[in-house]
RNA sequence: GGCCAGGUGGCAGAGUGGUUAUGCUGCGGCCUGCAAAGCCGUCUACGCCGGUUCGAUUCCGACCCUGGCCUCCA
């Protein structure tokens, strides 16, 4: 693949990377599907919601306007269970969750998107996109339901690389018997009175689930967009869902130019998933390891590629950053403040416009941060370091004061007894007393202090 | 069964038809009072079998293995 200017994606639908060329330059639009907020997102929610992030940052370099839409499904049969389960309105679980959303993925480095659209806020526009499928055959009205006719619908299975007359031949799911076709998808459900509704030409109810980011994606964005992503899980039938209705409610127009799918986090090579009961909770993780470090690990392996998560692999990270921190650090005490270039190195470029090669921008930003260190005089620091903190900028890394970073948490020590222990130790050490000044670097070990000297004088950072 | 990914050095993980990925770890060295941090060097890498080629980890075919989707799922 030749180093290359454009901005290449790999896209689900042609199964190949290719050059991005935007509908419309001045505009450009991605929608990515966000969580349903029943409970807390687990660090493979997190996984699309930092890759989708780095998408929207990359296109922003490259374009003038760029509109990312990422919905909140804030009504749905989970949010359902965990508001009766607790008894409260499902508005109290929706917030709950979508507030810890934010809050953690913020934690993640993940900005908002443009907009973020909810379901609840959109039942009028999900009607009328019924009522035009209905009325142009592709849908029918069933015992109070609303199914999508799969048959009404050429291409359907383009996505996904299946075939509708196949599909489902050895069906061990329950098929209502009301389908016309054992694919066939429910549009809007009847509701019974504890669940939520709404009222609509086929009676008291609420919509299926896939309808709500075809409507949304038209509403904010358009009847046609650019790019539109999820986990690989969402291919099939999520996403080929959306596009039956999108392009039937559309009299055939393309719905998104660019699909795009992330693999999954794993455990132990598994998918992590709730069923299995390996799931790790990001505001849990949280507690115990930095955001950025989570960021950096979720963009250690290729977006595509699954990401097997293990203590280990944390552990490595973690020093990981810490040692580009450091070099920052230790170049800033040298040469003093450094800054961002006003855009990274070529190199580092290609790897994230050839279909968001994180790994390799990695690998860049690393050599980077060597050559930083080994900066022989001011020039050549600024060199590096403006073209290191100028590509950690665009994905979101490294943004954090070296020094405090490397101090962390230090929750309940004083800096100032740590300050003095140290200067004991540099006149214990003046005197060659270095019995006394190994018992305080022992000491202070023991706080969790690790002490750096070098020729500017002593410095320390949590172990 | 259908469809889709993937098997790279101690581990993680990119990439390439012939040349250094990168990170972590181990080992040797520099630096240091000794360490730590940093730097330098270093450790028989490309699942198996055929084929194409002057040359394949990289292209083609078969095989073995792993994982995913086909049901809610990022």
């Amino acid at each position: 693949m030749p180093k290359t200017e454009s901005l290449l994606l790999y896209n689900t639908l042609k199964r190949e990377k290719q050059v991005f060329v935007p509908q419309d330059p001045e505009r450009v639009t991605m929608y990515a599907c966000g969580p349903t907020v029943y409970n807390y997102a687990h660090i493979g929610n997190a996984r699309p919601a930092v890759i989708f992030d780095l998408l929207f940052r990359v296109l922003s370099s490259l374009y003038p306007k760029v509109v990312y839409a990422r919905n909140i499904t804030d009504v749905d049969d989970k949010i359902n269970a965990s508001a009766a389960e607790e008894g409260v309105p499902i508005e109290v679980i929706s917030r709950r969750y979508s507030d810890a959303y934010h809050e953690d993925m913020g934690a993640l480095g993940v900005g908002l998107p443009s907009i973020e659209p909810r379901a609840t806020e959109h039942i009028p526009q999900m009607i009328d996109m019924i009522e035009h499928l209905i009325a142009s055959g592709h849908a029918y009205e069933v015992e109070g339901h609303v199914l999508f006719s799969v048959e009404s619908f050429d291409a359907y299975g383009a996505l996904s690389g299946r075939d509708v007359s196949e599909m489902l031949a050895g069906a061990r799911i329950e098929v209502a018997d009301f389908k016309r076709h054992p694919g066939d998808f429910v549009l809007w459900k009847p509701s019974v009175d504890p669940q939520p509704g709404w009222d609509s030409p086929w009676g008291w109810g609420r919509p299926g689930w896939h309808l709500e980011c075809s409507v949304m994606s038209e509403y904010h964005l358009g009847e046609t967009i650019d790019i539109h992503g999820g986990g690989q899980d969402l291919v099939f039938p999520h996403h080929e869902n959306e596009i039956a209705q999108s392009v039937c409610a559309h009299g055939g127009k393309t719905f998104a130019r660019y699909w795009m799918h992330n693999g999954f986090v794993t455990f132990n090579k598994r998918k992590m998933s709730k069923s299995l009961g390996n799931t790790l909770v990001v505001h849990e993780l949280l507690k115990h390891t930095r955001g950025e470090v989570l960021r950096y690990l979720l963009l250690s392996a290729h977006y595509r590629q699954p990401l097997d998560w293990s203590e280990e692999a944390l552990a490595r990270v973690q020093r990981t950053v810490d040692r580009v921190y450091g070099v920052i650090r230790d170049a800033e005490a040298k040469f003093g403040p450094l800054k961002a270039a006003s855009s990274p190195s070529g190199e580092f470029m290609s790897a994230l416009l050839d279909d968001l090669n994180t790994p390799e921008a990695l690998a860049e930003l690393n050599s980077e941060a060597r050559r930083l260190a080994n900066a022989k005089d001011i020039e050549d620091a600024r060199i590096s370091a403006g073209r290191l903190l100028a590509a950690a900028a665009l994905i979101g890394l490294f943004q954090q004061d070296p020094q405090s970073w490397l101090a962390g948490d230090t929750q309940g020590l004083d800096d100032a007894l740590i300050d003095a222990l140290i200067e004991e130790r540099n006149a214990s050490r003046e005197q060659k007393n270095f019995a006394r000044a190994d018992e305080i670097r022992d000491q202070l070990q023991e706080m969790g202090i690790v002490l750096e000297d070098s020729a500017d004088g002593t410095r320390w950072r949590r172990s």
